[in-house]
DNA sequence: AGGGCTTCCCGA
DNA sequence: CGGGAAGCCCTC
C-alpha cells in the first residue's frame, strides 16, 4: 500500500506527488485527505495525502510515512477536487490550495504543538455520603468543607477557581479528583436579547424566493443601505438549518462586524463557528473541528471561511459582495465568490450576492438574467435615505479654509450641541502624506519603493505604507539643511488636530490601521462611540462600513474626490460605493440623516450621482466607459507582473513575454504592455506589467501555464499571474 | 524550500 | 593547490 503525498512547502518546483511506503499500523485509518508527517530529503516535514494506490512501478528505495497528523481532520472529496480546481483557475501549487483550506495552525513550523485545548475540573472521589459522613465528623468550616458543599450540589467545579492548596489537602485525603476535558476555546451559547424583525413587505418577497429554491442558482440582492439585508439572511440561514442542511455566511471583515456576528449568534447560539484571521491559531482549530465533527451547521466568515469543511451545505450568502477582500491577493489568488458558486453547484444549492453597490460584474449578469436579481429599495424601520450636499473646496479656499468648510463645521456644531453624532471620512492616515523641503526641493521617500514617506506625528517618524520602512524625522532638511520643511497633504492626524482646534467641546476619536493594531481594539473604538461617549468618529474608510450608529446624523467626507484619482479602471466604482456606503451610515434611525462631500471637483460625474443615491445612474454611466475601453464586464482581464532586483531584466523579459503572448493567443484578445505596475519601485524590486483582455480565448490558458513554468526555473526574474484581477 | 554536492575563481 | 563562494539539482 502506497501514498501519493504533496510536500508543504508552497513552491511549484516541488508540487508533485512523492510516493511513501504505508506503514503496517496505518494501514486501515489512512485516507486521501489527510496530513502527515514524513522523511524527505534530511528532515521529516508535512505532507498532505493525495491518493491511496496498491501498485509502485519505479525502482528507487520508498520511505515510510511517518504518522498521521491528525486523523480528524480529512479533507473530504468535495474539498479535494476543489484543490484541484483552485490550481487550474489560478496557477498556484497544489499544496497551497489546501493549504488555505486547512487551518494554518497545521501548517510545519507548527508541527508539534498540541492545539487540543483542556480545562481542569474537580470532582468528588467518594459517594456523596462518604463525603457527609466526613463532614459532619469534621465539625468545623474552612475552606475544604466550602469546596466539598458545593461539590455535593454541583456536579463538577473547575480547579481554577479554588486555591492549590485546598485542592492538594483534599486530593491527599482521596476526597476529591481532578479530571480534564477538552474544551473548545470560543463557547457561544444563544446570546440574549434576540429580537426578531418581522419581515416586511419587500423583505419577505426576497425570502420566499430564495427559500423555495432547491436547486444552484445565484441571487443578487441589491438593498439600499438599512433596507435589512442581514434580516432576510438570517431568516434564510434559519429556514435552511431547519430543514437540515447548513450554511455558509462571508462577511467581508470580521473585526468591523462584531454586531452582526453577534446578531449570529444571538439567533444559532452554539450552532455557529466563525472563521477569520484575527483568531489565534488555537481558537481557528477549535472552529475547525466543530465543523469537521458536524456540530455546528452555520460558518461565519471571511474569504477562506468559503472552505468550511461542511457537509451538504443548503445555501451560502455572500454579504458586501462588492467588496475586494474576497479576492486574495497572494497564492492561491482566488475569489471567495468563485469558489462559493462551485460548492453550491456541488450541493445544488442557492448563492446569494448581497450588496447596496453590487459590482458592476454582478449586476450587469442580474441584469442579463444570468443571476436572479432580487432589490429591497426601501429603509426598514424608521430611516429615511440622507440628504447629500456637495461643497466646492475652492471657493472654500478663497476663504482660508483648507481642510474644512463652513458648512461642514457649521452643521458639525449643530449636530454636537442637539446632542447627536457625526462621523468624518479621510481616506488617509497619518498626519502629512508628503514632506518637502521649500528651499531645495527634497521631499522624503522611502528608499525601496518608488513613493513618498507619509508623517506620523505622534510618533514623529516618517513611514512607508507599503513596505514599512520608518525613519524619524529631522528637524532641518537632509538635504540642505534648512529648516524649511514643509508639510503637504492631509492625513486622518492632522484632520483631528485641526479639528479640535476649530471646535474645542467635541470630544473625537480617531479610528484608522494606527489606532486598531492591537486585537479587539476596533471593537472598543466602534463600542465607545455608539454608547456615546464621542461625538464624533473620525477615521479612513474602515468607518465606513456597514456599522449602525443610531445618533449619527451627520457624515463628513473630506477630499470625497480622492480616490478617483487611482489610476485603476475600477476606482469610479470604488469611489461610488466607499461614498455611498458612508453616507448610508447617517439617518439609520428616526432622526434625518445628512452627507457634505467636500470636494475639489464638485461637477465630477460620480460624485453627483452619490448626491442623487442614484446607483442605477452611475451603473449606466460607468458600464459605458467599461464598453467604450473594453474592460470588465465587457471583457475579462489577466495581469502578468514581472519582478526582478534588476531594471533592465525586468524589462526585458516583460517584453519578451508581451511579444510572446502576441503571437500565440488569439487575435481577438489583446495585450497591453509591457508598462511599469501601479507600484513600479517595492522592496527594493523592479515590477512591470501586461493586461490581457479577452473575451473568449481558447489558447490563453494553456500559454498561460506555459510561461508560469518557465520562469519557475528562473531565480532572478519572478512573473507573477493574476487573472481576474481586481486592482491594474 | 533547503541541503548537499559540484564548479569556478582567485590568491602566493 | 586550496578554500570559499556561487550555482545546480535532488528530495519519494
Amino acid at each position: 500500500m502506497y501514498a501519493e503525498v504533496l510536500i508543504e512547502y508552497p513552491t511549484k518546483k516541488i508540487d508533485k506527488y512523492f510516493t511513501y511506503e504505508v506503514p503496517l499500523k496505518m494501514r486501515n485509518t489512512l485516507q486521501a485527505g489527510m496530513k502527515v508527517k514524513v522523511p524527505f530529503g534530511s528532515k521529516t516535514i508535512n505532507g498532505f495525502v493525495m491518493k491511496i494506490t496498491d501498485t509502485f512501478n519505479s525502482d528507487y528505495e520508498l520511505k515510510e510515512i511517518v504518522e498521521v497528523v491528525d486523523p480528524e481532520l480529512k479533507l473530504n472529496d468535495e474539498l479535494m477536487r476543489l484543490g484541484l480546481y483552485l490550481e487550474e483557475k489560478t496557477l498556484c501549487p497544489k499544496i497551497s490550495a489546501y493549504q488555505t483550506m486547512l487551518p494554518s495552525s497545521l501548517k510545519i513550523k507548527d508541527n508539534d504543538t498540541n492545539y487540543n485545548f483542556y480545562k481542569t475540573y474537580l470532582m468528588l472521589n467518594k459517594t456523596k455520603k462518604e463525603v457527609l459522613d466526613y463532614l459532619v465528623s469534621y465539625g468545623k468550616e474552612n475552606k475544604q468543607t466550602i469546596l466539598l458543599n458545593t461539590l455535593l450540589k454541583e456536579e463538577k467545579v473547575l480547579k481554577k477557581d479554588y486555591d492549590s492548596y485546598t485542592v492538594k489537602a483534599l486530593k491527599e485525603k482521596e476526597l476529591i479528583k481532578e479530571v480534564k476535558e477538552q474544551e473548545y476555546r470560543i463557547n457561544k451559547s444563544n446570546l440574549e436579547g434576540l429580537v426578531k424583525h418581522p419581515l416586511n413587505v419587500e423583505q419577505q418577497k426576497v425570502f420566499e424566493t430564495v427559500k423555495n429554491t432547491n436547486e444552484f442558482k445565484t441571487f443578487l440582492l441589491e438593498g439600499i443601505t438599512g433596507s435589512g439585508k442581514t434580516e432576510v439572511y438570517l431568516n434564510l440561514i434559519e429556514d435552511t438549518l431547519n430543514k437540515g442542511k447548513t450554511a455558509i455566511m462571508l462577511v467581508p471583515e470580521i473585526s468591523l462586524t462584531v454586531a452582526l456576528v453577534n446578531r449570529f449568534y444571538e439567533w444559532f447560539g452554539s450552532r455557529v463557528a466563525i472563521l477569520h484571521s484575527a483568531l489565534s491559531n488555537g481558537e481557528k482549530y477549535d472552529e475547525y473541528l466543530k465543523i469537521i465533527r458536524g456540530e455546528v451547521s452555520l460558518v461565519v466568515g471571511t474569504r477562506s471561511a468559503i472552505f468550511a469543511p461542511l457537509e451538504n451545505i443548503g445555501i451560502i450568502i455572500i454579504d458586501e459582495e462588492h467588496s475586494d477582500t474576497f479576492k486574495q491577493d497572494n497564492m492561491p489568488r482566488y475569489n471567495a465568490k468563485d469558489i462559493a458558486m462551485v460548492r453550491c453547484k456541488y450541493h445544488k444549492a442557492p448563492l446569494v450576492l448581497g450588496s447596496a453597490t453590487p459590482t458592476l460584474e454582478s449586476k450587469a449578469r442580474a441584469l442579463k438574467g444570468v443571476y436572479s436579481h432580487l432589490k429591497l429599495t426601501k429603509r426598514a424601520g424608521f430611516g429615511t435615505l440622507p440628504q447629500v450636499t456637495i461643497v466646492d473646496m475652492l471657493e472654500e479656499v478663497k476663504k482660508k479654509n483648507f481642510i474644512f468648510s463652513d458648512e461642514l463645521i457649521t452643521k458639525l456644531k449643530m449636530r454636537i450641541s442637539a446632542h447627536e453624532q457625526a462621523m468624518i471620512l479621510l481616506n488617509r492616515r497619518g498626519y502629512s502624506t508628503t514632506i518637502t523641503c521649500s528651499n531645495c526641493g527634497y521631499t522624503y521617500k522611502c528608499p525601496n519603493c518608488d513613493i513618498t514617506l507619509t508623517y506620523h506625528k505622534s510618533t514623529n517618524n516618517l513611514r512607508c505604507h507599503y513596505c514599512g520602512y520608518s525613519i524619524s524625522k529631522d528637524s532641518v532638511c537632509p538635504n540642505c539643511h534648512e529648516d524649511a520643511l514643509n508639510y503637504l497633504g492631509l492625513g486622518t492626524e492632522k484632520v483631528m488636530e485641526e479639528l479640535q482646534k476649530i471646535i474645542p467641546e467635541a470630544k473625537i476619536i480617531r479610528m484608522d490601521q494606527d489606532t486598531t493594531s492591537k486585537k479587539g481594539s476596533h471593537e472598543k473604538i466602534i463600542e465607545s462611540f455608539k454608547n456615546h461617549e464621542y461625538d464624533i468618529l473620525l477615521g479612513t474608510q474602515m468607518i465606513s462600513k456597514g456599522f449602525d450608529f443610531p445618533y449619527v446624523t451627520l457624515v463628513g467626507i473630506i477630499n470625497a474626490d480622492s480616490s478617483l484619482n487611482i489610476p485603476d479602471f475600477r476606482s469610479n466604482e470604488r469611489t461610488f460605493s466607499l461614498l455611498y456606503q458612508a453616507s448610508g451610515r447617517a439617518g439609520r434611525s428616526n432622526l434625518a440623516g445628512e452627507v457634505i462631500l467636500q470636494t475639489y471637483n464638485p461637477d465630477n460625474y460620480v460624485l453627483n450621482c452619490v448626491k442623487e443615491n442614484n446607483f442605477n445612474k452611475f451603473f449606466n454611466y460607468e458600464m459605458n466607459i467599461r464598453k467604450i475601453l473594453k474592460y470588465p464586464p465587457y471583457y475579462y482581464l489577466v495581469s502578468l507582473k514581472i519582478i526582478a532586483k534588476d531594471y533592465d531584466k525586468s524589462l526585458e523579459n516583460a517584453t519578451k513575454i508581451a511579444n510572446y503572448l502576441r503571437k500565440s493567443i488569439s487575435p481577438s484578445s489583446i495585450v497591453l504592455g509591457p508598462t511599469t505596475a501601479s507600484l513600479f519601485k517595492f522592496n527594493n524590486t523592479y515590477r512591470f506589467q501586461i493586461v490581457i483582455k479577452y473575451r473568449y480565448d481558447e489558447k490563453l490558458m494553456s500559454v498561460l501555464k506555459y510561461l508560469d513554468n518557465i520562469y519557475l526555473n528562473d531565480k532572478d526574474v519572478n512573473l507573477e499571474i493574476d487573472i481576474d484581477p481586481l486592482h491594474i
